[in-house]
RNA sequence: GCGCCCGUAGCUCAGUAGGAUAGAGCACCGGCCUUCUAAGCCGGGGGUCGCAGGUUCGACUCCUGCCGGGCGCGCCA
């Protein structure tokens, strides 16, 4: 919201600068003028350090440059003041309550839609053993990003990538068949009667344990693998069955965090459908990836790697020196810049099937997936997947992929796999959708030492390590249904003991709310750079820095309109309209009052340029700590000022509108971020 | 060896495209519930911003080099 003003305010000064200086404006200097918001609010609303920039250039102190600045500017409109201050900086002062009111009239404006599609893909678990909290983080920033883009007008689809022909998948069909001597009935009698994600997450740690007490036993895996990759067997039925009902669970998961998809992408089909032979041709035509017929990877075909230092002229070096080798350090090291696309034995690697992926989200392969729905979702679209089955595809499915810009959130650990992808495409001669494919990468998950020992798993042996690895391979980590069942038990016995009232299944309900707000704020307050050590009893907080902190502020603030109404006949819409002919002197004033309610409202303006930054570095925690911030304004001003007991007319009006546009900004801040508000807690 | 990330208060973290006096939560100490919900508010102590140079009117922020920690670099996915 306050987007627009700055654009004013950079406007006015290029003119008035390159008029007072004779200075072009299409100079760098003007032409990207700095527009910031100055830290006190008493020092003005908007703020612009040019002087300093032209302080040399001009052999003028900064000081007086503001000052000419200042006069030559004279008034503009929406602004009822603008000084030099003495350091140099010029200040602007907004026409508070002409600024208050155009804002509050604004609310529920959506900006246009855009015609071009992106894609967001997020989540993609494993499907062979329920969810844990490291699978948390990438939903919880793949959701959020997905709804700030759409908050932005962006037309988004929202892809879960399904690995059902892995090694994982592969493992605990073979913990079935060979560990519990199990037929695919048998399974699924026990999914019917059982926590299934749960029973093979054991069960997957169990046959990880088996394979290490005899490597010999990996071959079973191998060929469990290959009969799952070419189906039409019972272990490919097996894993089939594995992969469809745990995604389920995931999806029920997701779900109680109020995230979801519009399709699912099945690596089984991709392979069905050969997308890879269809890439692979594109890939050998323009030369991307070529045989190589010397050396430790004669037979493969590869890709070279740049590996950053711009040459791309020395093809001669590397091949001459791939060949054999004595000096093995110099070798290895040539080595590593041709990654392997396809073996020699001619299977494809799972960067070729990526490729194949990515080709496919922009439209570039060539080939496409048929579709089915997968299941109904009420009140919106159904959730899709994709088919390799032609006869079990529907015959008018939406127009999925084709997008020109993709984004796939994945865990640091993937950035090398992610850039051959992206490298991959500029080898095709794809250059921008090269340039339009975002790895959204962040950093782990991993536990606490008391949040391990709390799971069972013995610390002894971790040394000085301040944490421990979450290991699904292990079976170690925090499942997310566990920690929101705490989450949510916690909650129910809050909101009860407050609200003795609320009948039971209300309390569940408002518990519910509290708990995703919790865990899903838990997950995005952090940089995406850090590695979140995740600590039980730190996420069950509802104090401070939380979820529920926000929550609580909206609510009280909603308790006010439910007074004002009760007492006054006056809702939201009656003071927003009695605003428009209201003295606007309560937030002119030289007061505490005008500055704090002028600063809560002028806060809660930012939202927008917020969600802009955010996606700009991709940087969700930014929208979370302002969100905070902002709550903490209003829980200040709400303490300092009532709103209800206000005698003067017009002061409890302005105040009102203060409340009314905090918690219609706030509450849509907690919508980004996956969180809904309840009636009480 | 090469590449990426992290290092700010006792702990966990912010610090917005170089700008105004380095902030918050937790923990600790002290206040505030006959008044819109105390999941709250107010106050207090607590800092060589890893170290050393450099660029700049100005550096937590940019550059270089170190130190400490994490991750990646496979005919695994």
């Amino acid at each position: 919201m306050i987007l627009p003003t700055q654009h004013l305010i950079r406007q006015r000064m290029a003119d008035a600068v390159a008029r007072l200086y004779a200075i072009r404006t299409d100079d760098p200097v003007l032409a990207s003028i700095p527009v910031e918001i100055p830290p006190k609010r008493a020092l003005g609303d908007l703020a612009v350090p040019l002087a300093f920039e032209l302080a040399r250039r001009l052999r003028k102190a900064p000081r007086a440059i503001a000052q000419e600045i200042v006069a030559g500017l004279g008034s503009i409109e929406g602004f009822t003041r603008i000084e030099a201050a003495p350091n140099g900086y010029v200040n602007f002062f907004l026409d508070r309550p002409a600024q208050m009111r155009a804002w509050l009239r604004s609310r529920g404006e959506a900006p246009a839609p855009r015609a071009e599609k992106e894609i967001v893909e997020h989540t993609a678990i494993n499907p062979n053993k329920a969810a844990h909290i490291g699978h948390l983080r990438n939903a919880a920033l793949g959701d959020s990003f997905a709804r700030l883009l759409r908050f932005l007008g962006r037309q988004v689809e929202i892809q879960n990538y399904i690995d059902d022909t892995g090694v994982q998948v592969a493992d605990v069909a073979v913990g079935f068949r060979e560990l519990e001597g199990k037929s695919i009935d048998e399974v699924r009698a026990l999914a019917e009667s059982t926590r299934f994600d749960y029973y093979c997450w054991d069960l997957y740690a169990r046959v990880t344990e088996w394979y290490e007490e005899d490597k010999e036993r990996l071959r079973i895996r191998a060929a469990a693998l290959h009969d799952i990759e070419h189906g039409g067997n019972p272990t490919a039925d097996m894993a089939a069955f594995i992969a469809d009902r745990i995604v389920r669970s995931h999806l029920e998961t997701m779900k109680r965090l109020n995230i979801g998809y519009d399709l699912l992408t099945w690596e089984g089909d991709i392979i069905r459908l050969h997308f890879w032979a269809h890439a692979f041709e594109f890939l050998k035509k323009t030369g991307a990836v070529y045989m190589q017929t010397e050396g430790r990877l004669r037979g493969c075909w590869v890709m070279r790697i740049d590996d950053g230092d711009a040459g791309s002229g020395g093809d001669e070096a590397v091949d001459v020196d791939a060949g054999e080798n004595e000096n093995n350090d110099e070798a290895d090291a040539k080595e590593t810049r041709e990654k392997v696309i396809v073996r020699s034995d001619g299977t494809v690697t799972y960067v070729g099937k990526d490729m194949a992926n990515q080709l496919w989200k922009f439209g570039l392969l060539g080939k496409d997936f048929y579709y089915r729905v997968f299941a109904e979702r009420n009140g919106r679209p159904p959730l899709w997947s994709t088919t390799s089955n032609a006869d079990a595809a529907a015959s008018a499915p939406p127009n999925f992929g084709r997008a020109s810009w993709v984004c796939n959130v994945i865990d640091t650990r993937q950035s090398y796999l992610q850039k051959l992808v992206k490298q991959a495409l500029a080898a095709l001669g794809y250059q921008e959708q090269a340039s339009h494919s975002v790895h959204y990468a962040y950093e782990v998950v991993v536990l606490s030492l008391d949040t391990a020992r709390e799971l069972g798993y013995s610390t002894d042996s971790v040394e000085n390590r301040q944490f421990v690895e979450v290991s699904g391979r292990k079976g170690l980590g925090v499942k997310i249904d566990d920690m929101l069942d705490r989450l949510i038990e916690k909650a129910s016995a809050e909101v009860a003991k407050r609200n003795p009232e609320i009948p039971p299944a209300q309390v569940r309900d408002t518990a519910h709310a509290i708990a995703v707000a919790a865990i899903r704020y838990f997950m995005v307050k952090f940089s995406r750079g850090k590695v979140i050590v995740f600590d039980i009893d730190e996420a069950l907080s509802f104090e401070g820095e939380s979820g529920p902190y926000l929550q609580y502020s909206v609510v009280r603030a909603n308790n006010i309109f439910s007074k004002l109404k009760e007492r006054d006949g006056l809702d939201e819409s009656g003071v927003v309209a009695a605003l428009e002919s209201a003295s606007g002197d309560v937030v002119t004033a030289n007061t505490d009052e005008a500055l704090e309610l002028w600063g809560l409202v002028l806060e809660a303006a930012r939202l927008d340029d917020i969600v802009e930054q955010s996606v700009r570095t991709l940087e969700l925690s930014v929208l979370a700590k302002y969100a905070f911030g902002l709550a903490q304004s209003f829980n200040a001003f709400y303490h300092r000022y009532s709103i209800i007991n206000e005698e003067r007319h017009d002061a409890r009006l302005w105040r009102a509108a203060a409340v009314a546009y905090y918690r219609s900004q706030l509450t849509k801040a907690l919508e980004l971020m996956g969180a809904t508000v309840p009636a009480k807690m």
